[in-house]
DNA sequence: CTGAAAGCGCTTACAG
DNA sequence: CTGAAAGCGCTTACAG
């Protein structure tokens, strides 16, 4: 009898469908995939035996509109593409399904417009959100997180679970290492005005730099892509430098390609330093740049999600992984000085929008 | 009277709450967003103003039971973090999310059966399903795609939708370019024995090469990676060989760095040729690559599965993308011969599993 | 143009 | 250990 309904024949085994073939309720059906403790080994056989055979499997979405549990969560980034993301997408993912769960996945093209958009559109599937670097303002981000659990990547929101990938420490290492080296002017290629990364690199790198005697110029890009890196040079050039730090690997790459296109070699004219460290080793020459752990990062962002999800876990919970320099080949010893230039500093730390 | 369930206060507001508030039906209110043409304009209004109010918005879950249509797709890529396919989700993602679906993303590793149980544990909250360049057998494809719609990319099924990035003659036209500069023996350094690209692929590289009295020595690797380029090296060298075709631009970047590395320069000494176009124009020097469109890919892939989900689609659609060699700046005069050894054509054309 | 009612496929107290 | 029944939040013929 492993007929199905006669006036729909063609859709999927239901639950009645096999509560009927193996002459039991619909209600020992669900047991039998759902708490088969409560039933006794024969029963769950017989039924798991006939699901098998009718090709039965459970439909989710009843499940979740009856349980109100979706079995889902959202993974939203700026980008997809930049590697930082996709590697971070790629744990984050594969340990969401080890855990049970499937992945939306949002990419809000570094727009904060789409990015509300996007959490609107998947809040009503998904049991919770893992929001990296977002660049939505603080109280949008806890208005929605009010509905639903949250975990943040990269945003130090209090009464949210956070993940932060800690790169100030590894900056401060990189202004050390380039001033213990002889530079004394340096660049810092900045990230999106609103990312918190951004703001903890920098303020690193300022800090740091003022205490050794180091100047630093900012240098404002439209967004972290190897375009803009690129486009970037000329500051860069005119700024006098003989260092940039960038935001990270995309643009430290578009810089060199941007030098390149110069004749000015790397490091023996210039150096580098990137962070994220995916992109890195690929370079050549191989980037001096901050380990930023990505896919660790996305892994346990997905822990956290689920201990909130669960209920267990405190609204503050927060860690931090902590980041390496990785000194490769693109930081050296400055070219002898051609000129002196003067310049202010630019380097008036900001904290906004903590 | 904004209140909701007495006995359930804390959760999201219903469709009851709506009609309630408003002295409406239920069938009222889910015709003003699902079908507001059937209603006055006043009822409309009202019914909207006061979801507004009472912060309603319908649960995807409830209508997706019983209307059948889930509004999501699913994604499923062999590596998330390859820019080929991280373009590809970008450019489907948002296309998707255009057309009114949100997206689920599966990561399969290069795993035949992880993506066989992605595929699986998808099925049930899915409308249809974007599979990209999968490792999967044949049959194995088939039998999923009775269930629910399927669009293929790169991969060339009848009776299956399929989105093909056509290489082949790009290929092709890389063999002329290489041959015309003076190249006798060149490299096919492959991609996964599975992909039909690579097949492709190297069909092409070996005709081609053939009319034109070039010789071909294939590669193999163990997967598309930077690594697997940079280990091809040595045998790359060992081979005699003065250019590389690679499967792709994130292998040509690892032989890159590996030719780098053994102090080959680049393209003095050696040329190399990727494809996918999305990495190599970030290179330094700049990489002689097939331009794939992948963000393209994925849009119209999208497009494809929307058709099929509407019923629409005979199921024999095939688009076939086509793809132009950029000659950058990796290709060059070979260097003029040391030795001239005499080696076998590995080059048989496999067509198995087409 | 609008409403009453059945139904989508599950889960889960409540009884026994 | 198992079943009858209510309920999850919608949509959609069917009437009027």
């Amino acid at each position: 009898m492993a007929s199905r309904h006669p006036d729909n024949p063609r859709s999927a085994p239901t639950i009645r469908d096999v509560a009927d073939a193996a002459k039991v309720s619909r209600a020992t059906v669900s047991r039998a995939f759902g708490q088969p403790n409560l039933l006794s080994r024969e029963t769950v056989a017989l039924v798991r035996a006939t699901a098998e055979r009718l090709g039965y499997v459970p439909n989710p979405t009843a499940r979740a509109l009856s349980t109100g549990r979706a079995g889902n969560i959202a993974l939203v980034v700026p980008d997809i593409t930049n590697p930082f993301f996709a590697a971070m997408m790629r744990g984050g993912q594969a340990r969401a399904r080890d855990q049970g769960y499937a992945t939306f996945i949002g990419d809000s093209d570094e727009a904060p417009e789409l990015e509300d958009m996007l959490l609107g559109k998947l809040a009503g599937q998904v049991e919770g959100f893992i929001l990296a670097s977002s660049r939505l303002p603080s109280g949008r981000i806890l208005e929605h997180a009010r509905r639903r659990p949250f975990v943040l990547i990269n945003r130090d929101l209090h009464n949210i679970p956070r993940l932060l990938v800690d790169t100030g420490p590894s900056y401060a290492q990189a202004v050390e290492h380039l001033a213990s080296l002889g530079h004394r002017t340096v660049a810092y290629v900045a990230g999106p005005t609103r990312s918190w990364s951004n703001r903890q690199r920098y303020n690193a790198t300022v800090r740091t730099a003022r205490r050794l005697g180091v100047e630093v110029v900012r240098i404002a890009t439209s967004r972290p892509s190897f375009e803009a890196g690129q486009a970037s040079t000329d500051e860069l050039v005119r700024a006098g430098v003989t260092a940039a730090l960038a935001f990270d690997d995309v643009m430290a790459q578009g810089i060199m390609a941007g030098l390149a296109g110069r004749g000015i070699s790397v490091p023996g004219d210039f150096s580098i330093v990137g962070c994220d460290g995916i992109l890195a080793p690929t370079f050549y020459p191989p980037l001096t740049s901050v380990e930023a752990h990505c896919a660790e990062a996305g892994e346990q962002a997905v822990d956290l999600l689920v201990e909130a999800m669960q209920g267990n876990a405190s609204a503050g919970r927060r860690i931090v992984l902590a980041t390496e320099l990785v000194i490769r080949t693109t930081t050296a010893v400055p070219p002898p000085r051609r000129h002196n230039k003067r310049r202010h500093t630019h380097a008036n730390i900001n904290m906004e929008q903590s």
